[in-house]
DNA sequence: GTCATCATGTAAGCCGTTACATGATTGC
DNA sequence: GCAATCATGTAACGGCTTACATGATGAC
């Protein structure tokens, strides 16, 4: 979990701890962004695994200029910082960047099953680093899983025991399912728009059963 | 968390573990449906704390409520003999009610602030054992707090550098924080009608400047 | 008599948090 | 030089899950 949103942030651009904290917190909200206590250890773990490894800071990211200050010993910084490449920047920053084991692993990450609705919102992310198939195979079990829970909520076993709080809640319920089911339908046609040559029908196995009406109907 | 939805549950019915967790199911959905391994390690903490009791099996449904006139009556004193005789029923259950102190807590749990998502739902589901003004403040309070995410995920920072994915997530966190507000806004105006004594400003303070135009207007 | 279900618990471990400790760099 | 921020880590702990262990009851 943790590694999927660290893979996929360092996948775009080599960071520190410090910034890729900053950077989940923007890309997933302040819900759901990552405390430095599981940061770090987090990294540490990936890099002893080989998926990240520390980058010398000069050369992470061209986009990220190293202001140096210039009058005091700058040139033997630059060379300190130079030579020793894989350890720490200027500023005791330990810049990380992914492997292509890590780019494996995120790819494993990215494809294997079992979404709850978390790990879905962080899929969905990164999910540019799969392929047209993997895609409409990651929406089309999200929308599967929810069709499943938009039956549950309606069969609703012992709701004639509800208060209308309860009530409210279930009916809130099932308007967000049918939603997120929109929402996907949409998801899925602009990515078969954007692939005609997938139909999504191997990737999407045990999914044929799922009953478009149960969308809630905002297709005419 | 837990001891929330043990007690809200408790409080309508005596019930033994295994049908208290069948009943968090019907009621939460199989998602946030707790297990065994966290039940009853939590019952037996609330038992300790004196929040529930074991109660006789045989009298459980009928939830009579306990004489609490200060004086021991010979009856009174049989009927709580013959209460903190039974610890379990035929079957080894032990079935448990809600104390009087429970019952506090209860209240206090209901009341007090600081609502995830997770725990607002549990709120909302018990809430009828709050009073108008109680129900007002927790439904305002989510209010206040939506309205502040949606904020936050409109200023979005760093949305220049999105895919489109990660856009349509946003886009659809955004129509999904105005629908839950919208919501609201229907649980908000239901209560303030029922009780049209209470205005919710004493009990709401500190969230009169959410703006009701940010709730994308779904009123004329 | 044995199998499924009901029923209660314990143990190990994961995953993450808060709080704490430490130090570098920049701005004033 | 001093505070604020940047930056990295460790320690203690909490809550919840899975897996395991145990046993009662009723259907057949």
């Amino acid at each position: 979990m943790i590694d999927l949103a660290i893979l996929g942030v360092l996948k775009e651009q080599d960071l520190h701890g410090y910034e890729l904290k900053k950077r989940l917190r923007e890309l997933l909200g302040p819900l759901s962004s990552v405390s430095f206590g599981s940061l770090y250890p987090a990294l540490a773990r990936l890099e002893r695994a080989g998926a990240v490894q520390a980058v010398d800071a000069s050369v992470a990211t061209a986009r990220v200029p190293i202001p140096m200050t210039g009058s005091l010993t700058g040139e033997a910084a630059a060379f300190r910082a130079a030579r020793r490449r894989v350890t720490r920047g200027r500023r005791g920053k330990k810049v990380y960047g992914i492997t292509e084991q890590g780019e494996r692993r995120l790819a494993e990450l990215l494809a294997e099953p079992g979404d709850d609705d978390r790990t879905f919102a962080l899929r969905l992310a990164f999910c540019r680093h799969l392929d047209g198939t993997g895609r409409l195979a990651l929406f089309q079990g999200r929308r599967a899983q929810l069709v499943e829970r938009l039956r549950e909520v309606r069969r609703a076993p012992g709701a004639e025991r509800d208060d209308r709080y309860v009530r409210s809640l279930r009916e809130h319920d099932e308007d967000r399912t049918e939603s997120d089911i929109a929402w996907l339908d949409r998801l899925i046609a602009a990515e078969q728009a954007a692939s005609p040559d997938i139909d999504g029908a191997a990737a999407a196995a045990g999914t044929a059963d799922t009953d478009p009406r149960t969308t809630g109907g905002d297709n005419p």
